[in-house]
DNA sequence: ATCCTTATTTAAACTAATTCCAAATAATTT
DNA sequence: AAATTATTTGGAATTAGTTTAAATAAGGAT
């Protein structure tokens, strides 16, 4: 069985020193290069092609966000490994969304950082519990309760409608009322909610949970 | 240090075996119940209220997907870790959407399931590599290749517009055109697509990515 | 008990958006 | 060269939607 090659590309050097103690302490893993910015990295990257490449890509002027793209590019078979001490949830979605493998953070432990590593050498993922917990609440954060919307139900009932297409005269018919209600009520939607138009009123019952979401 | 209480939900007799044998290897691991059905496992909860219980939820007649929500109830401490077959991603996210804290499938080997009893005990999530990838799919699957999309360029950029609730007149004038030229590239758009309404539309340029989603 | 606010309902007159039909030009494919 | 697709436009007819105004009912506040 071949070892597993790993890259480490972190701009302190402390963190590499520690990372390389703890990977050298397991037999299959060998580490194939060291990098402190990313013209060292794509240097690395381009002689050995590393199983895992684990990378800070929060260190001003040494690694960021698009170090992942070139990393992907000189060397795409190399699994990305982040380990961040980022906290902006925005960033790290937008760093899942690159498709990295695996993404600890830098309070995780020992067994945590070797499970990691493991898993990505097998192109598997690895999440650790804070990301994770990210990920979810991006996936599946509850629809937020319907009393936080400032609609009353035949409001919430006609926005239904409204997402699923029907004009005025459908949901008039469907409700049995005249369709100048219907234009009343609507336009106190859109009142209430600040809206100028149909779209927005779809994209926001989308994202207030109102209906199911497409994606 | 006091053990973690376990309580096995499997309508299955081998598979009941097959956990307590591979659990009761763990010393810090103790089985305080087991239920072939619904009602067994009610009674297992209010005597024990378990640290974490292992439910499969798909064997109709013994237990559900609404299984989950009365083991909520009935013990509200206890940790749910979903070990099943099921291969219905719409299933699937609705179990995680409820709120279960770990989600195996039946192939996953020992090393797997004992770390996710470990995670569940420990107030952590775990998810097998299959189902993390339906959640990564979830929420950040690769906006489609636009070349999929049946419209034309002119098209797209109008649908884009149209989404973020421009009406034909403003978007004519934004790009030089006449209204009649806008109106007419909506007519071909929906009837390409074959939708009736601009909230179908919308939908539609969420789900496919040509706008970005607003969840 | 009365007042006030919000929710719900409706209409007439008006304005604006949209569709239908028809067609021309340019670019691409066959 | 012919056919298809993409892009553009206009006039007439239709339809949807807005504005303004108002009535009824229900629930809360004082």
């Amino acid at each position: 069985m071949s070892k597993t090659t790993i890259a480490i590309a972190d701009a302190q050097y402390l963190i590499r020193v520690g990372l390389r103690h703890l990977i050298e302490g397991f037999e299959q893993f060998e580490i194939v290069g060291e990098a402190g910015c990313e013209k060292e990295l794509l240097e690395v990257l381009e002689n050995h092609s590393p199983n895992v490449v684990i990378l800070d890509y929060q260190q001003p002027k040494n690694f960021d966000i698009s170090s992942i793209e070139k990393i992907k590019s000189t060397s795409p078979k190399s699994k990305i490994l982040v380990i961040s001490g980022d906290n902006e949830k925005e960033n790290i979605y937008n760093v899942v969304q690159n498709g990295v493998s695996s993404f600890l953070t830098k309070s995780c432990d020992e067994e945590e950082i070797i499970n990691a590593i493991k898993a990505t050498a097998k192109q598997e993922k690895f999440f650790c519990n804070k990301i994770l917990n990210f990920i979810l609440e991006k996936s599946f954060a509850k629809p937020e309760d319907c009393s936080l919307i400032p609609l009353s139900p035949r409001e919430i009932e006609i926005v239904r409608l409204v997402v699923d297409g029907k004009i005025a005269k459908e949901i008039a018919s469907e409700l049995n009322l005249s369709t100048h209600t219907i234009y009343t009520h609507r336009k106190n939607i859109m009142n209430k909610l600040e809206l100028k138009s149909t779209s927005e009123l779809v994209l926001y019952a989308v994202e207030k949970g109102i209906v199911k979401s497409p994606v």
